[in-house]
DNA sequence: GTTTAGATCAACT
DNA sequence: GTTGATCTAAACG
């Protein structure tokens, strides 16, 4: 199955206290590692997917908040449940949960098309070709809450709505 | 000091 | 009823 991503968050290395690079751990350590791995971690009782984005040695990786489900609708429904179509893959608990992605395919090479794998978007059939996309505070992060490190596709059904953290 | 499991709660649907 | 770069405490190395 597939999703057009719709909604990420940026998070930077060591002077992004919001990251979990901000602190270099063996865990945080693949954040540091190679580009286009997947940096899966566990929430209350769901995981996150992000990608690594930087160069080795610099820490950033993006975290994919939220998805369209452009194939494989029904193998989503499996794993979600009976929910609207647009709410499959929104927020990042339920995107990682309608993809079947667990902390088994953290370290994933994402360029490489075996296993959970990235693709360019294709502008013939992709309805979002040329959407606006929108920077905005990232949302429940308690620490650095007003950098404007999310993004989003303009007027997508998908895309989670903004929490701001409670003590931020 | 770091990681993981389990809880928690305010804003969301 | 759900969700979640939170929070705490116990387990780990």
């Amino acid at each position: 199955m597939s999703v057009r991503i719709t909604e990420v968050e940026a998070y930077n290395g060591p002077d992004d206290p919001a990251s979990h690079a901000f602190t270099r751990t063996p865990r945080s350590e693949i954040m540091y590692g190679p580009p286009n791995r997947l940096y899966v971690y566990q929430i209350h009782t769901h995981h996150c997917a992000n990608v690594v984005t930087s160069p080795e040695g610099q820490g950033s990786a993006v975290l994919i908040r939220a998805g369209a489900v452009i194939d494989g609708v029904q193998a989503a429904r499996d794993r979600r449940g009976g929910v609207a179509e647009h709410l499959l893959a929104r927020g990042p608990g339920n995107l990682t949960r309608a993809l079947g992605i667990t902390k088994a395919d953290l370290d994933t090479d994402l360029l490489d098309p075996v296993g959970v794998h990235l693709l360019p978007a294709d502008p013939a059939s992709d309805p979002t070709a040329g959407g606006h996309v929108i920077a905005g505070p990232r949302v429940g992060v308690r620490l650095a809450a007003d950098r404007p490190w999310r993004f989003w596709i303009d007027g997508e059904p998908s895309v989670s709505a903004y929490r701001r953290h409670p003590r931020a």
